[in-house]
DNA sequence: GTCTATACCCAGATAGAC
DNA sequence: GTCTATCTGGGTATAGAC
């Protein structure tokens, strides 16, 4: 199965696969942003791409990486709209996810799907982790690492309650706990 | 679909029914724990149970209701065996899902799950987490709801990150940061 | 009331034609 | 590179034997 599907150096598809791979892409990630807590079909996501499954799969592989294309793409978008390394820009960015109850889900799913080494989604939780604490870090250069990612925690634990309860305000506790967290008004 | 299939009005099983639906859940609980990301198919804990697909269905109605099932009993469980009432007591347990991978995966699966109302997993997430929250606030009576939803929602980022990175210090970390979210040292 | 056998359906994955 | 057709695996509904 695990035949090297993503080679990344330089383009070694042909345009055209480049852009369907991207619309595709596209598609998936609006189905997803669009979506209830369900979440769409490989095949909701192959119509709205004109494609059919067989398709997306071919650029793909399978649902699962599908997915985590979908996540890094959100991450990409994040990075670029918001600036990250302030607490306004952080807290920004966790109130829009507040507006994507699909992607948060799916976020949440491929969580837990991390669990496995061998799934596709433990690399990229593995690496998206390793981001948010180091963005999380320059809040408070003082602050040690286990307190760090105790606020990277709650932030996973709040938005995992928030998707069964979404009358949470998820920024806005972060905005009051991260600072009682980092020790920030020592 | 939903009929009655639950009344917990008194027994209504016979004691050869409540043996298997024991042995059942007990099975189920085995096959979770030991298996890979995909989850026990339901032949497996049948097979282990020593029951077709259709008898476990018969004592539980769904997958999803087994699940939840393992999860309650795992619940009561733990009241019995811990006192919950003190800081130690909780911290026993949660160093002890340590010990069940799969449960804890399972819990966090539910978590995810429950997003949907309709999910059988919604209703005892709510309460589960209303118990956690109330058993929470025994430990600091003045601090209000909010931190103390907080500490419980640590608590399950925490797991959620441990599920895939098993050197994660849950309980040692809650010592610690419950402490500090409930401003115990104040 | 307990459980089996069987049939069904859905969704992801695969093979091969074009 | 993309389709159509097919396969497979897994959960569920039903009927009826015990």
């Amino acid at each position: 199965m695990t035949e090297g599907s993503d080679r990344v150096t330089s383009r070694r598809r042909s345009p055209k696969g480049a852009a369907r791979r991207s619309a595709i892409l596209e598609a998936a990630l609006k189905a997803y942003a669009t979506s209830d807590r369900l979440g769409p079909r490989l095949r909701d996501i192959a119509e709205a791409a004109g494609v059919t499954e067989a398709g997306v799969l071919h650029h793909f592989g399978s649902k699962d990486e599908l997915f985590v294309a979908i996540l890094s793409r959100r991450d990409e978008d994040a990075a670029a709209l918001h600036d990250l390394s302030t607490a306004e820009g952080q807290n920004a960015y966790l109130a829009e996810t507040t507006t994507t109850p699909g992607l948060t889900k799916l976020f949440v799913d491929m969580s837990a799907a991390a669990a496995d080494p061998a799934h596709p989604a433990h690399t990229f939780m593995a690496e998206h982790r390793a981001a948010v604490v180091s963005v999380i870090a320059r809040l408070a250069p003082d602050a040690d690492i286990e307190a760090v990612e105790a606020v990277a925690a709650l932030a996973e634990g709040l938005q995992l309650q928030w998707i069964s309860d979404p009358s949470i305000d998820v920024a806005g506790r972060m905005r009051r706990f991260t600072t009682i967290l980092l020790e920030l008004d020592r």
